[in-house]
DNA sequence: ACCTGAACACCGTTCAAGT
DNA sequence: ACCTGAACACCGTTCAAGT
């Protein structure tokens, strides 16, 4: 609502004052602090004290700035775990989705814009050699690799939507309103259904079931 | 970039031509035809033959228009399924995945608009089901829905994006061009890595994953 | 009630100009 | 080179008016 501070100095940008890392920094700010939604080549120019156009010397687009927020926040630093590989790669899946959740615009990022998958090469690099070294096939591993992210992505992104949606008191647990003459287990289990919500244990709860079934297929490629 | 046929009768509107399920149907047909990222007020009022402002008669905002048409898309007839529960989450996982495939704006629909629980009723419930008689307790049953419903949704969004960037020259396959010295495993799975786009090998093995996870577990909740 | 016309308050971005 | 000013071609939506 409020453009600007009322009597702002409005000084005029001091030279060079702006630089890629500078921009990604403020848009970072503006995402974190306002939203994607609210995000807009005004508002972050409004931030670093400069003219819209300003950002422009240094980004060719909107879209070129939102793709290397996203690269920025994807260079994660992935210092090395000991444990068996289960171990290890909990850690690295952990690691993600804390930074997701840190960051929930980036889910949108993530999902929107088209990846090359260079931005993803740390993770994918440190998930793939463990696989591998635990003994799965080139194939296996690298199914198992891509199993694994979209797992990621998709709890990540469900956590971020219902703890948003828990926020809005009118949207809270409208499950228990659907009749139960035609959806009789799903009310039932509404309780049950909320408890997902909020926290890490359903995150854990389906990594488990993916390692799980990682395991099982390990002793089919040894076999 | 063409606006309109430059000699199009432009007719007035008929009288009552307009109705929520119209208005849908047209919505639907943007999307699908022009991509979410196309759709506009102003396109889809060009498509009824009306004015921009005619569609806020039936729809207070686009956003409760966006929420008409994935409910409309979700309201899936989910035919029973003869087998074993495997066999019968499969299936309803298939054709949610399906859904999303075959209307890929759906995807960006639900990880966007907050959702009540109400408009994933049927497949939740025919999943609940399922889980319940086969033995799941409450809390497994429930947290198994919802990995399940992550997991597909999480593999469906990769998948479509993997598409859309496959059908890029200039992107595809960039991953043999990252450095072998930082990325070892990375760059010599490359092939393997790229086998996991298109097709549903990819979901099948994922889906496999979670099912093989979820064997397990029910083994634990009976002992 | 249903639909239109004009307008408002935004967007991202182009283009020419200043330093 | 870096940044600004003005403008263009869009948006979603409000509001008053027509039928």
């Amino acid at each position: 609502m409020q453009q600007e501070p009322p009597d702002a100095p409005r000084r005029r940008a001091t030279r060079n004052s702006l630089s890629p890392a500078v921009i990604v920094t403020a848009a970072l700010a503006v995402l974190d602090e306002e939203g994607i939604e609210a995000f807009t080549m005004r508002a972050l120019a409004t931030r670093l004290e400069v003219r819209p156009m300003a950002v422009y010397t240094y980004f060719r687009s909107k879209d070129e700035l939102f793709d290397a927020v996203r690269d920025a926040l994807l260079g994660l630093s992935l210092s090395p775990v000991e444990g068996s590989w289960q171990d290890q790669v909990r850690a690295i899946a952990r690691r993600v989705r804390e930074q997701i959740l840190q960051h929930p615009f980036l889910i949108t990022l993530l999902l929107t814009r088209p990846l090359s998958g260079r931005e993803t090469a740390d993770s994918a690099e440190a998930i793939l050699r463990v696989l591998s070294d635990a003994g799965f096939n080139r194939e296996t591993a690298a199914r198992a690799y891509i199993t694994l992210l979209t797992h990621v992505l998709g709890a990540a992104s469900w956590e971020i939507q219902m703890t948003a949606v828990y926020q809005d008191p009118d949207r809270r647990s409208q499950l228990d309103t659907l009749p139960s003459s035609r959806y009789p287990t799903l009310t039932a289990l509404a309780p049950e259904l909320n408890l997902t919500n909020g926290g890490s244990a359903q995150f854990e709860f389906g990594l488990d079931l993916v390692l799980e079934g990682l395991s099982h297929k390990l002793r089919a490629d040894r076999a």
